[in-house]
DNA sequence: TAGATTGTTAATCGATTAACAATC
DNA sequence: TAGATTGTTAATCGATTAACAATC
């Protein structure tokens, strides 16, 4: 019945949503408007609303929408339903922190396997799983169920992670490398590129006060 | 002569071709078209040109981009010809990670000043930076001529967080924080928010090969 | 009933892509 | 000269916002 095509800025947002609204629930308000929602979220009130209105109708008129009630309907939209099993790559600073975090991610995804190239960390413990050689991650994927791989390696190695976790049969990547990967049909891939995050930043900081054309340097 | 404004699209797309026409160059390679460019990473030529166009003439016909000449150029767009100073709040495991990686931030940025609300952290040392309490923010950021703000606090606090950097006279923070801060005019606020790439990860992933409308949950 | 707020259509705005003359 | 590739205009596509009837 509503088989039309999402844009991905509209499934962008719903995690923001999701957050939001979980933090209402968390404090007993029962009602939001999308009046409200866009005041915290900085969002235009009628984009919240198209957004919902494209996956059903959720609210009441003149009353606004239920906190709980929408906040099952956007985890069943995001099918954050069942426990997704997550495989990582690369024991760094980043993919070991990663590990320790799992609070913020346990939400629905749980990092259940760890694997680095390094032979010499084979066997580590880093938060209570044991670090395994890339050798294995064909068989744990299939073992664990695993669905979602996430790749903290150093640039020059990302790609060839995410071909072998393709190869694996994973479903969904989120890269943290600082390189563009190659997509695979029926993969999707995410980036989390804070470096270009960073980069930008650089970019709108002097722009901001009113330094007009400033070709001069100061 | 271009006071025009450019999209936030753009400048987002700007360090991604910078980090590819560095390795270009690392690799000795002299010319790039729009055409290799866009296969590298995944965009279309056109809009590759005409991204660059915004910003002056820098391709010759014909030929293509000389690698060097538009690495120079995209460092002076983005302002990372001088060194920009960070500070750091928070440090959890994200935040520790964050220190010690320094190497893929240090193109321009450098963290050299780190924080933590915990005074039992007071004195710590983090990749040979000593953690300060959060007292004497303002003052370090007035010494060091610091810029920048990272912030890798829990959610609830990275409002608070936020506050205080503005109040210190940060012009830029990057938020790790799972929560949308609130903007100040003349601050550019930018967000690392790789749990909202991970749900929303989670939808495009069943969705992705024929299982057409499945309403079924197999 | 009066006030509030949704869902949705239409209008606007912005970003991407195609196409091609200019030119190296 | 012939082939390649830019810079740029025009066409297309998509996303955001405004406005308002429906209705709680």
């Amino acid at each position: 019945m509503k088989p039309l095509k999402i844009s991905e800025a509209v499934v962008r947002r719903l995690p923001i949503y999701l957050r939001f609204l979980n933090e209402l629930s968390l404090s007993n308000i029962l009602t939001v408007s999308s009046q409200d929602l866009g005041e915290k979220l900085d969002l235009n009130p009628a984009q919240i609303r198209k957004d919902l209105a494209y996956f059903g109708e959720f609210g009441r008129k003149g009353v606004g929408y239920n906190v709980d009630y929408l906040i099952e309907k956007i985890r069943q939209i995001l099918k954050l339903d069942k426990m997704m099993n997550v495989a990582l790559v690369g024991t760094g600073n980043l993919g070991r922190a990663l590990c320790n975090y799992n609070m913020y991610i346990k939400d629905n995804m749980k990092i259940v396997a760890v694997f680095d190239a390094d032979q010499s960390k084979k066997g580590t413990l880093i938060n209570h799983l044991t670090v395994r050689p890339m050798q294995e991650l064909s068989a744990s994927v299939r073992e664990l169920g695993i669905t979602v791989g996430i790749i903290t390696v150093p640039a020059p190695e990302a790609q060839n992670v995410a071909d072998q976790f393709v190869a694996a049969g994973i479903r969904g990547i989120l890269n943290f490398a600082p390189v563009v990967l190659k997509a695979t049909p029926g993969v999707r891939i995410h980036h989390a590129d804070f470096t270009a995050e960073l980069l930008s930043l650089a970019y709108y900081m002097d722009n901001i006060k009113g330094s007009k054309d400033g070709d001069g340097d100061l």
